[in-house]
DNA sequence: CTGGAGCTCATTTTT
DNA sequence: TGAGCTCCAG
């Protein structure tokens, strides 16, 4: 038998086994299933003769698909696995409008909008409409992004519109794809939508793409949205080269478009479809996977799934009642001190989880005065910064001119004494003569429509930039951005700026990052050469940053959200807030989604390794007022020998559930509610 | 254009 | 409660 699958069970075995048809591969949390994508892609390869040019493989996250690639590239030595499409839904959609952007009528250089520069169009186009007033933005945004991922187009949300707020939506919504198109720009949904659009449009297009792809492999099918479902659809057509993994008690993003569905959806459309399940866990004691089973299978499901494992029965799950968020953060701090020295163990094996980014505040603040080591993912990210976005918003107007969205935000950024006024008789003859704001500059009429200092200023700049942009696809494209951020004097401009000269410093670190970043994508360029372009749209996709591998070697405590874990694991794992409106998060008791809290609940137990840890506050602050809690509902479909109560006396659903059995806990916690701050 | 007072709104967020 | 915003006075 073949080197690629010895190492695996029978049912991973099957499933790299089985390339004749589709194939979907329902993998339990820690169940191997990367090794099964890796091996499955070797096995293709250098089993069955299949040119690694020829498959492809899909993941979510950049950093999964750097994990694969890593791993791919260890099972496939040198040449044989050239060529190989290892990448995220969004990175394959970009090389194919990239690959295809004549028939498109996109230009080169294209911008791509991420979340927070479509934002800022949409608010811009609904200020200037008036109807919809900014407080929407969210909604609107949201809808918008809706329609995008099912496929809906501005004519037909128009037409499906059932309220007169719907109407007003979708024309926002029709006239944000205008200004996209004029501004040669995409956003993070089109990157998908777009490609689907021209297979569906092209017949002999899609033909070109299933002929070089010939196998698919995509994982965590159930976080696909109906557009990602399609584009796969189609890739694959009728031959059947497929093969999904994915696991529908791990879906928690529905909220976002996802289609847990999807999964089921597949035994339609491919008749053919192969099943395999894979439930031996390699992650969690048996203890753990009985809570996470136990309480899973209150949900209801298309396939029944129960994981095992051969790791040995383990400890108990703790459930600790907590007098108040500031008793539990300290309990939880002191937990890890503790333990940390009783099984000497680093803080690198703890992990803190919470469903909200606010609860990480308390825990921080707890952590340091007890000095542990902790780094927390999530939160504001690198590129929200307003010194990334100037600088980004420069390059996307160096390889995009059209870019009017760029060009505004940096126009007068630093200072250049060009006013409102200015910028608007700019933007009108620009609208008038339906070209961009950049190409408006250089036009003779425009002389007729600003005064002349004015036009001088902003003409320089134009040429100024025409320069660096000739400069940037020279030998040295790094060192000329660098000259460009010289030559307007952005340090400087930062000083002038901000509250303390340590800030404006940071900032300007978090500029030299950035150039460092493009530097390095540059140069990896592995044989292909890579162009100013590409390093851009690298960034926008936020892969290529390499910021997390640095602290990953960090002996700290890892502190995230439930849904930041997917895919992680802990050896000792805290669960922290469980109680009703946080973990049901009240919303989604509202929205009556307590399923898919219950996966999120789910997803968190699966992350640990050895020991779980619950807590939950009798007494929280909430808004400034102090709120009576009852523990999650989620607490009682756990099995009871499998869990530890403590603080609550002994546990009993009926009495504990409402307040007032005067155990001890609530004795306590009455103390603590009592106790001046 | 900046800074401070006042108002309002509180999930999750792979790309 | 407190972060993030708007709005108005300098």
């Amino acid at each position: 038998m073949s080197k690629h699958v010895n190492k695996l069970n029978p049912r991973q075995r099957e499933a790299v086994l089985h390339i004749d048809g589709p194939c979907l591969v329902l993998a339990g949390a820690g169940s191997g299933k990367t090794s099964v994508i890796t091996r499955k892609i070797a096995y293709l390869i250098e089993e069955c003769g299949m040119p690694a040019r020829h498959i492809a493989a899909v993941t979510f996250t950049n950093k999964a698909s750097r994990e694969m690639k890593e791993r791919v590239s260890g099972l496939v030595k040198g040449v044989a696995a050239r060529g190989l499409t290892v990448s995220t839904f969004h990175n394959l959609g970009l090389n194919i409008i990239r690959r295809e952007h004549k028939q498109l009528g996109f230009k080169p250089g294209f911008s791509i909008f991420d979340a927070e520069d479509a934002r800022a169009l949409l608010k811009e186009l609904m200020l200037k409409d008036g109807d919809l007033d900014s407080d929407h933005l969210d909604l609107v945004a949201n809808q918008i992004s809706n329609w995008k991922n099912d496929l809906t187009v501005p004519e037909m949300a128009a037409s499906k519109a059932q309220s007169t707020g719907e109407a007003q939506i979708a024309e926002i919504y029709r006239r944000y794809n205008q200004a996209l198109k004029a501004y040669n720009a995409v956003d993070f949904d089109d990157l998908i939508l777009t490609p689907v659009r021209l297979f569906s449009e092209y017949p002999e297009v899609l033909a070109r793409w299933q002929r070089k792809i010939r196998y698919l492999l995509v994982d965590e099918y159930q976080d696909t949205n109906s557009s990602q479902y399609l584009l796969v659809k189609l890739l694959v057509g009728d031959r059947g080269g497929l093969t999904v993994v994915g696991d529908d008690d791990q879906s928690i993003y529905a909220w976002r478009g996802a289609r847990p569905e999807n999964l089921f959806l597949l035994k339609k459309d491919f008749p053919s479809l192969e099943l395999i399940k894979l439930e031996q866990n390699y992650r969690s004691t048996s203890r753990i996977l009985r809570v996470a089973n136990h309480l899973i299978a209150h949900n209801p499901h298309e396939f029944e799934k129960a994981l095992w494992s051969e790791m040995g029965l383990g400890e108990e799950i703790r459930v600790i009642r907590c007098a108040n968020e500031d008793a539990e953060a300290e309990r939880v701090a002191m937990e890890i001190l503790s333990q940390r020295l009783k099984r000497q163990i680093k803080f690198r094996d703890f992990a803190i989880l919470y469903r909200g980014n606010h609860q990480a505040r308390l825990l921080e603040i707890k952590l340091q005065a007890h000095q542990i080591p902790y780094s927390i993912s999530g939160g504001t990210s690198f590129f929200a910064r307003a010194e990334i976005k100037d600088v980004m918003s420069y390059l996307r107007l160096i390889v995009n001119p059209d870019d009017d969205n760029a060009f505004l935000r940096i126009i007068n950024t630093p200072r250049r004494q060009i006013g409102t006024s200015t910028l608007e008789a700019l933007g009108h003859y620009a609208n008038q003569r339906q070209i961009s704001m950049f190409a408006a500059c250089h036009e003779i009429g425009l002389a007729e429509h600003i005064p002349a200092a004015s036009l001088d200023r902003i003409q320089r700049f134009c040429h100024w930039l025409q320069h660096i942009g000739e400069l940037c696809r020279g030998a040295e494209p790094v060192a000329a951005i660098k000259q460009m951020v010289e030559d307007i004097d952005y340090e400087g401009w930062l000083h002038q700026n901000a509250s303390s000269p340590k800030v404006a410093e940071k900032r300007m670190e978090n500029i030299w990052y950035l150039l460092e970043s493009i530097k390095t994508i540059m140069q990896k360029a592995d044989g292909e050469e890579i162009t100013i372009e590409d390093a851009i749209a690298k960034l926008v996709l936020r892969d290529m940053l390499d910021r997390q591998a640095e602290e990953d070697d960090l002996d700290q405590v890892q502190l995230m959200t439930l849904h930041a874990s997917k895919g992680l694991e802990y050896p000792h794992v805290f669960m922290v807030g469980m109680e009703e409106d946080l973990l049901p998060h009240r919303t989604s008791i509202e929205e009556d989604n307590i399923e898919e809290e219950r996966r999120l609940t789910y997803v968190g137990i699966t992350r640990a390794q050895k020991t779980l840890t619950m807590t939950w506050a009798g007494k929280r602050k909430q808004y400034g007022e102090i709120i009576e809690t009852s523990y999650s509902r989620f607490l009682d479909e756990l099995p009871e020998e499998d869990v530890n109560w403590e603080g609550m006396g002994q546990h009993n659903p009926d009495a504990n559930r409402a307040q007032g059995s005067a155990t001890l806990g609530s004795l306590l916690s009455m103390l603590g509610g009592a106790k001046p701050k």
